[in-house]
DNA sequence: GTCTATATCAGGATAGAC
DNA sequence: GTCTATCCTGATATAGAC
């Protein structure tokens, strides 16, 4: 009785796992269907008996993986944690996502600023807007807070944040001599402390 | 009397530029040939009197860029500035490429990783590698004279500069709101002081 | 659920005329 | 230096047998 609930993956969620692999490690538009089709050990042909495309594979991957993200991210939001407290959250998860699901953040990372084109993956542009909103608000409650600078660009700073956090999937390795948690609390120190001397 | 040395460019490095915008903007397994020769208003068969292939192409196109950006920071190297000053010249000269040459920081951004992986694009390690030199020595000095913090990880450090700096050229456009100029100063305020209240 | 076989098409590259 | 014409390969996707 296959059932996605279970512990045990369903064949539909281990095919997926392979592609997104591929997809992360190569590139959506550089590993064809045949790759994927011989990492799973079946053919090429046989992989439609599970999905429509290899459209449909990279859409799956990435609406499962936001859904997730953006869960904490509302949970974090909707804490009664202080400003600070929160903004140190939103990074430890994001750290975590890229422990976690490596492949599909370095996946959003590198395609969707090209799968963002098609119509199909306009969902993706809804949930860039959805991060910044995220993101800036932290930013604005902390310095409503008095806890942040006030004479930063908020927009730059949000960005500066966005871009050093997600960037770091394309050298973290899991099983590292550092673990995300202390990437995180490293990036943090200089986040909120810089880098120059006290 | 075409010369590259001439104010004009010759029709050798206009083709080039053109292909550098599309590989840019649609990555460059998605630019096709003919993409290239239709923005060129020329025949896709055209563009092999000029080069070899489409590899030659990007080849060429990262080589020059990279040429021109590694003298700047040697240049800053063998300056008798401070190691702050440098620091933060590196950082300006870093904006600065994203802003003369953005198409080129662009494909070098996106396409390394997976032209790293044939033999013909293995100088980009090195420049990589070079690079790493360039930012960890940097730091040191830093630390070493006393004005950077000497409790974190350099390595990790390294690559938040790294990644922040290059990854603006994924949202930078010129002539928007902010110079890079004012990029760089806010971005190096973030770097050198954190975003936390004093 | 997988295989065999194959349709279909797009893209890189070439040869030779102009 | 550009065009015409075309080759060749490799990739997505399909149909039907097992």
């Amino acid at each position: 009785m296959p059932d996605a609930t279970e512990g045990s993956a369903t064949r539909r969620e281990e095919l997926l796992a392979i592609a997104a692999g591929l997809f992360a490690e190569k590139g959506f538009k550089n590993t064809t269907v045949r790759d994927i089709a011989d990492a799973s050990g079946i053919l090429s042909g046989s992989l439609y008996h599970h999905f429509d495309s290899k459209e449909s594979m990279v859409d799956e991957i990435l609406r499962t993986f936001q859904e997730e993200l953006f869960g904490q991210y509302d949970a974090i939001l909707a804490s009664d944690a202080g400003p600070l407290d929160q903004l140190e959250q939103a990074v430890v998860v994001s750290f975590e996502a890229i422990d976690k699901h490596r492949d599909e953040v370095a996946i959003f990372q590198n395609e969707a600023a090209h799968l963002l084109t098609f119509e199909r993956f306009g969902y993706l542009a809804e949930r860039n807007e959805q991060s910044r909103d995220v993101w800036l608000t932290l930013l604005r409650n902390g310095i409503e807070a008095g806890v942040l600078r006030d004479d930063l660009d908020v927009e730059l700073t949000y960005r500066f944040i966005r871009d050093t956090v997600w960037v770091a999937v394309s050298w973290y390795r899991p099983g590292g001599r550092r673990t995300h948690t202390e990437i995180a609390r490293q990036y943090l120190s200089i986040l909120l402390e810089g880098i120059h001397c006290a």
